[in-house]
DNA sequence: CGAATATTCACACTATAGTCTGTGGTAATA
DNA sequence: TATTACCACAGACTATAGTGTGAATATTCG
């Protein structure tokens, strides 16, 4: 899941939410959200779903979009 | 998530797979395998996939088996 | 251009993931 | 009995997730 970052922010930005935005919807700090984009953390599973439902999918097929993103 | 250990002993136990085993696959430590499936530490991302490696199945199967265990 | 907004980055900090070792319990088998 | 395999559990430890702040640097837009 080294492409964690790249993919996070793609699906961010496809629904025109700032990293501010994204952060308040999953209860995590903005500043977090910029260091996961940028692949200096790795999220736990619980924050990942948290990040899903913030971005209005289901955890799974946004582990989907991970799997095809090698 | 909070039965995420006990799905994860239900897909270990399904292929006769022993703690220690799972965790010789995924490279963690047998310990921490007991842990998990009693809730007592929650997995990374990264460890998540780990384990659905070990368990021969891929990560988005087996967090829509949690998905579907609420 | 200038000003608001979005993001990066460095820092110190707390919380928790994950390791490692050892002990003891239980059940099955010899 | 005693050995083997499996697991719960405790404790001390290291690594990293995640918070919070403030300042610097894009980026966007009137």
């Amino acid at each position: 899941m080294e492409n964690f970052g790249i993919v996070l922010k793609k699906l961010r930005n496809a629904q025109n939410l700032s990293q501010e935005g994204l952060a308040d919807r999953c209860d995590r700090h903005p500043s977090y959200i910029s260091l996961l984009e940028r692949n200096q953390k790795k999220p736990s599973l619980d924050t990942f779903v948290a990040l899903a439902y913030g971005l209005e999918m289901k955890a799974s097929e946004m582990l989907e979009e991970l799997e095809k993103h090698p």
